[in-house]
DNA sequence: TTCCAGGACCCTG
DNA sequence: CAGGGTCATGGA
């Protein structure tokens, strides 16, 4: 099944190899990844995307709403654009994008980045659809059911090299199999939803404003990490070392409701090694 | 060999 | 509360 969305200014090299997805593979000129129970092939045109779901289904809709095709675009721009450190940033990652993912996947990603790479953070998410995930088409895998990483070890799932992070996964997933918490934070407000968040074992301050960011579209959250702190020392000349959420409410401070998008611009640029001072190091 | 990676937990003071 | 050790794993 193919789809078009007509779409401008859509990145898919910057938004879906970016640090907020960790499925998808460049192939030629397209990417591929895995969106649920489907497998899915984006190639940019110049009116728009080109989306072949080539096993698996996954509607029309869901699509568009995983790709925030229907996003402002333009006004986000626009807002974040004010900030010259912003303005910079938008030459070189110009058609950046987040993605609206599932929060449960978000939440098992997320909980493996901590003290991770991003690097080990694909190779460990993938080695886990491997081994318990279900097999969609010829060897892509779906994410594992909550149900299925609920029922492991902690020995079983360091197969997936996952390592200290294991006993947080398998204390997540079974939140998410035996309630209904994921969908509660949807009519809570971002302070309140990430105070649920941090409740859970192995989810801390940093972790819940990824998934509030990258899964419920709180597009004002900023996940500070140790780039975002470089970010406020050497371009904003803040000093760091306050407390999580007065960092929080000063992001926010700046760039009001789209301070998530605009971090995340600079934590892009950063990672780059196109933003800061120092030697540019190479993630991938 | 040592250090670091999109941190969080736990124990001390 | 603030500070430091600890936690698996792989790449540089």
């Amino acid at each position: 099944m193919k789809h078009f969305f007509q779409v401008k200014n859509y990145s898919l090299e910057r938004t879906l190899l970016s640090g907020q997805a960790f499925r998808w593979n460049k192939l030629g000129s397209k990417y591929v990844g895995v969106v649920g129970n489907s497998v899915v092939k984006v190639e940019g045109t110049p009116a728009g995307l080109s989306v072949d779901v080539i096993e698996g289904e996954i509607s029309r809709d869901l699509l568009s709403h995983y790709l925030a095709i229907d996003e402002d675009y333009e006004k986000v721009l626009a807002e974040i654009s004010e900030d010259i450190n912003v303005k910079k940033t938008l030459e070189d990652f110009s058609g950046y994008r987040i993605l609206r993912q599932e929060p449960y996947e978000m939440l098992i990603s997320f909980i493996d980045s901590a003290n991770n790479s991003i690097r080990n953070i694909r190779g460990q998410i993938e080695k886990m659809s491997k081994l318990w995930g279900e097999e969609i088409g010829d060897s892509y895998y779906s994410f594992p059911r909550p149900e299925v990483l609920a029922g492991l070890t902690e020995k079983e799932i360091m197969k997936a090299g996952v390592g200290f992070r294991g006993k947080y996964i398998i204390s997540a997933a079974k939140c998410v199999a035996d309630s209904n918490f994921l969908d509660s934070l949807n009519d809570l407000e971002s302070q309140a939803a990430h105070e649920e968040l941090t409740g859970l074992y192995g989810v801390g301050d940093k972790i819940a404003d990824c998934v509030l960011l990258f899964a419920y579209n709180r597009l004002e959250r900023v996940p500070i990490d140790v780039w975002t702190k470089r970010i406020f020392g050497q371009i904003y000349g803040i000093d760091c070392s306050t407390k999580y959420s007065e960092q929080q409410s000063c992001a926010q401070g700046i760039h009001k409701k789209y301070a998530g998008y605009a971090f995340s611009f600079l934590f892009e640029a950063a990672r780059a090694g196109n933003l800061l001072g120092g030697s540019p190091e190479e993630n991938f």
